[in-house]
RNA sequence: GCCCCCAUCGUCUAGUGGACUAGGACGCUGGCCUUUCAAGCCGGUAACAGGGAUUCGAAUUCCCUUGGGGGCACCA
């Protein structure tokens, strides 16, 4: 057991986790489990306004559906909790008050109008939009004078008007901003609540984070929560920033891009086994040829050191591909088991249930080696079939839907007569 | 606009100065097998973004250009 190595995998429930997100858990966890250390799931709920509702079920069953358990978190507590950020606003607090007292953050008093105002000027004049530091040397009279007021200033931090800030990231190696791009973030604001960048740094302190493995947008602020970690005089964790998973437009992956939660997978069919091996191929790769890895075979041989720096686009075909493979692992017996729910769920209406699983165990040989999902796309979005779809291929052996049928099959010469005959 | 990151087949990738006529996989495609389809097996298609520099020798090192992505909130 090593007992130094922790990370965490930490995201904000504002909705269904999508394959980006969980390639990143997947990461952290398969570093924890290759090096005997721990995975803490934490909950980053510092925004009230965009919590949706059942996110966090949803991320917690997506954990789950692909076998990701965590060693402390939601559910299962541990040493460092609570975990959910929102339990833990006094350690914030505390935090920026410190940072209020050593010099290191002041308040402002801006309003939102007078921010926004600033930003749209300076976007209409092509310049950086970035606050211009009107509140960081107000006289201590005229903070009390605007306090006695009734105005709830934030905290911000002071960035250092010279210099640069310089880290060492595990992937990209040595990477250096200039302080003079950089502006006086928030990091509590008037409600109370601290910002991504104070609650991030503060926790993964006190939960003894060694690791912060993460998606690549967060390496532009790397330098706030590197000069964070200076000015509370905690020691940084080790950064490895992970290259982006992609929608087919290459670009970040988003809501738009319809298919991409993992619930989603899951009910269309796709296995977690397949689901995993795929989401770590995405960004990481074993050497020149293994592809098919299972679980155990994955945390064996996982390593930062061959985690490439290039984002993936998601492919589907590859892992339609893949999930036909594991499909076919499975034995009839088992692959009916999971194919039942499926077929009650997607076949033509026409044909009675509830389904005979003898019947279908019987199918199933025949339907085994051409399958690459258990269920239907019920896509909104119009994506295009994977064409492997166990529902559809199924309805050839119920006589019920023949009618509907004679297109669909490629195999002219086969009647629906011979199949069953075929079948003994 | 400014800052940061990245750059090998359509896609996922191997490659850390010579073993590269650039390897694997998906996709596409030809064949075999097979009563059909599929699966399986065998084969094909297809890439080092461009330009300089370093070197006896660059996909591999450096610089520039171009391209792509990300960030610049009292969101994470």
């Amino acid at each position: 057991m090593n007992q130094s190595i922790r990370v965490r995998y930490a995201p904000s429930p504002t909705g269904m986790p999508h394959v980006g997100n969980i390639r990143t858990a997947l990461f952290n966890w398969l570093f924890a489990r290759h090096h005997g250390g721990t995975f803490i799931v934490r909950i980053e709920d510092t925004d009230a306004s965009r919590k949706v509702e059942g996110a966090l079920e949803d991320i917690l069953e997506s954990l789950r559906w692909l076998g990701l358990d965590w060693d402390e978190g939601p559910e299962v507590g541990g040493e460092c909790g609570p975990y959910f950020q929102s339990q833990r606003l006094d350690l914030y607090q505390k935090h920026a008050r410190q940072l209020v007292e050593a010099g290191h953050a002041y308040p402002c008093f801006c309003s939102p109008q007078r921010l926004d105002d600033m930003r749209r000027e300076q976007t209409q004049r092509k310049q950086p939009p970035g606050y211009d530091r009107h509140c960081r040397e107000l006289p201590q009279g005229e903070i009390d004078r605007l306090r006695d007021g009734g105005t709830v200033p934030v905290v911000r931090f002071k960035i250092p008007l010279q210099g640069q800030t310089n880290f060492g990231d595990l992937i990209r190696g040595d990477v250096t901003f200039e302080n003079s791009t950089l502006d006086d973030f928030v990091i509590l604001k008037s409600d109370g609540y601290p910002t991504y960048h104070l609650a991030n740094v503060v926790d993964d302190h006190l939960m003894r984070i060694s690791h912060v493995l993460r998606a690549d947008e967060w390496l532009s602020s790397t330098p706030k929560h590197k000069l964070l970690y200076d000015a509370l005089d905690y020691k940084p964790p080790y950064w490895a920033h992970l290259p982006m998973i992609l929608g087919p437009d290459r670009a970040k992956l988003s809501k738009r891009h319809g298919a991409a939660s993992l619930t989603e997978f899951r009910d269309r069919g796709y296995l977690p086994q397949a689901m995993t091996n795929f989401l770590a191929l995405l960004g990481w790769s074993l050497d020149d040829r293994t592809e098919l890895m299972d679980r155990k075979e994955l945390v064996e041989h996982f390593s930062l050191e061959r985690v490439g720096k290039t984002g993936a686009i998601f492919g589907m075909d590859k892992l339609d591909w893949m999930n036909g493979v594991y499909l076919r692992k499975l034995t009839t017996p088992e692959l009916t088991d999971l194919a039942m729910p499926f077929l009650e769920r997607d076949l033509a209406s026409s044909i009675p249930r509830p389904l005979d699983r003898e019947y279908v165990l019987r199918i199933m040989p025949l339907l085994q080696e051409r399958i690459r999902t258990l269920g239907k796309a019920h896509l909104p979005s119009g994506d295009a079939p994977s064409g492997g779809e166990l529902p559809e291929l199924a309805e050839f052996f119920f006589p019920d839907n023949l009618q509907h049928d004679p297109e669909r099959l490629r195999g002219k010469k086969l009647s629906p007569e011979g199949a069953r005959e075929a079948l003994g």
